[in-house]
DNA sequence: GCCCATTTGTACGTATGTATG
DNA sequence: GCATACATACGTACAAATGGG
């Protein structure tokens, strides 16, 4: 079996996870920007965005529209 | 090799670029606003604001919030 | 001090184009 | 052909600063 290299969206959704599920990101927190995430990691828009898009889908965060990301109320 | 489209950024960017230098926007003076430019231009704001990122970036102008953006002094 | 219009700053939603492997 | 990734470009909404009345 080949694993191949991670997808940089979901290293960054990984990543992310980890914070939530420490406690480093508290729930009801706001979540880094997408621009922030952009510049912090030297990538795209897109692919920050499909990181969130992956984190939302897991039901680990809710994002709203103007106002940003935040980690998900118990 | 294939030169392809002038984003419309660049085009508005060169545009401005070339009112400055002939003189018609004279330094310190005010460059029309986001919302005017988007309206002459037909364009979104998202595309103005990078035409005047281009032109920050270049040191040809000076925006500050709240006032609007300005031909860069001498 | 307080509203209000204007303007820039930030942020998210969506779509399409281009390039690479 | 498909997945990945970045670029371009449209839109919306709200925050923050400015200045006039």
């Amino acid at each position: 079996m080949e694993e191949g290299p991670v997808p940089l969206y979901q290293q960054l959704a990984d990543l992310l996870r980890a914070e939530i599920e420490s406690g480093r990101l508290a729930p009801n927190q706001k979540v880094p920007s997408e621009l922030t995430l952009q510049q912090e990691h030297g990538i795209s828009r897109v692919t920050v965005r499909h990181a969130f898009e992956i984190l939302r889908e897991a039901g680990l965060v809710v994002t709203v529209r103007g106002k940003g990301t935040y980690v998900r109320p118990e």
